[in-house]
DNA sequence: CCAACTTCCCGCCACA
DNA sequence: CATGTGGCGGGAAGTT
């Protein structure tokens, strides 16, 4: 994968903007570095270049107008603090970009500038929790839903709040250039590695985030030991936990059930041996843990949408780069 | 890819 | 009474 060209990263602000959204993209793609340089180019931009109104104090000095949204590989549209009525050069230029093809994403309640301009209708999406209620009224075309982190319809994509915001961007460069990347990138904004997605690239999970996780050791015990085999039995003796309080905690804790997540982070283990090595198949389904070779397939297949080989051809850092 | 087999998941409920 | 735990069962999901 020669990266000549970084990928151009469009951010709009819709005044009232809401501050905190306008620098997650920043904060993850402008840490995403490739070997021969960063991966994205992020700018952003709105309908009236210059101080852009947002909350909590902070301004915002915006320089480019909406035409910076024409040549955009992805363009992010981020919350917007009142909702009301959208300028409609901002829809025109979505709408545009759609047409385009271009890789269209919302944080919070940026999905809504989205569904006024017509484009989720249809579509599976979600948004800030808050606004659910006020969002199914409005556009009840959209298929909303409330309860998942992001929503990858895989043209348009939509998260929920500011943290799920972090979250998509994540998910965008691990389906850019991988999980080693995305990993990496997510180690150095100390964030959580990866909150996991589940079948459809639908991420399933309560919105209030655990309390406090007690079951992180045991988490950590387990990603430990990946590759041998983890029962449900063993992790719940090693929590000293029945294994009825186990499935409970760590649905509340990861959003997951115990297996579930031990998929999860065997899926993950398995694309970066991937990626980084020229492992036999048969070997990476060993030491992720995942058993055998049809059992690697069938859950990269169902969770990444690609076969092992098929990912390996896509991401792999051996052959060629 | 199927079929037989195993393990898990989670509502329900009793109990601390 | 409220809250958390853990056994049970059978349909779902994973494995071989």
């Amino acid at each position: 994968m020669t990266a000549e060209q970084p990928h151009r990263v469009v951010v709009v602000a819709v005044p009232p903007a809401i501050g905190f959204d306008l620098a997650i993209p920043d904060l993850v793609f402008r840490r995403t570095k490739l070997p021969d340089g960063p991966a994205y180019d992020v700018r952003v931009c709105t309908a009236d270049p210059g101080p852009v109104q947002t909350d909590g104090g902070f301004d915002a000095l915006v320089t480019l107008g909406l035409d910076a949204v024409a040549d955009a590989d992805t363009v992010i549209v981020t919350g917007v603090k009142k909702i009301d009525t959208f300028d409609p050069r901002v829809l025109s230029a979505l709408r545009a970009a759609a047409a385009r093809g271009a890789r269209l994403v919302s944080i919070c309640t940026g999905a809504f500038v989205f569904a006024e301009a017509g484009l989720l209708d249809g579509l599976p999406a979600t948004t800030h929790w808050l606004q659910a209620e006020e969002f199914s009224q409005r556009y009840p075309a959209v298929q909303l839903r409330p309860d998942v982190l992001f929503v990858d319809a895989g043209q348009i994509l939509t998260s929920a709040g500011l943290a799920a915001g972090i979250d998509l961007c994540l998910h965008l460069v691990r389906q850019d250039h991988g999980a080693a990347v995305a990993n990496r990138v997510a180690r150095r904004i100390v964030v959580s590695p990866v909150r996991p997605g589940g079948q459809a690239q639908f991420i399933a999970r309560p919105l209030p985030p655990a309390r406090d996780d007690s079951l992180a050791a045991t988490r950590a015990w387990a990603l430990d030991r990946l590759d041998v085999d983890l029962t449900l039995a063993e992790m719940a003796r090693h929590a000293s936990l029945s294994v009825r309080t186990l499935t409970r905690r760590f649905r509340e804790e990861t959003g997951l059930s115990p297996l579930q997540w031990l998929l999860h982070q065997r899926v993950e283990r398995a694309r970066e041996l991937l990626e980084a090595t020229a492992l036999p198949v048969d070997q990476v389904a060993r030491r992720s843990g995942l058993g055998t070779r049809d059992s690697l397939r069938q859950h990269m297949r169902q969770r990444v949408g690609l076969t092992p080989t098929a990912y390996r051809a896509a991401f792999s850092r051996t052959n060629g780069a």
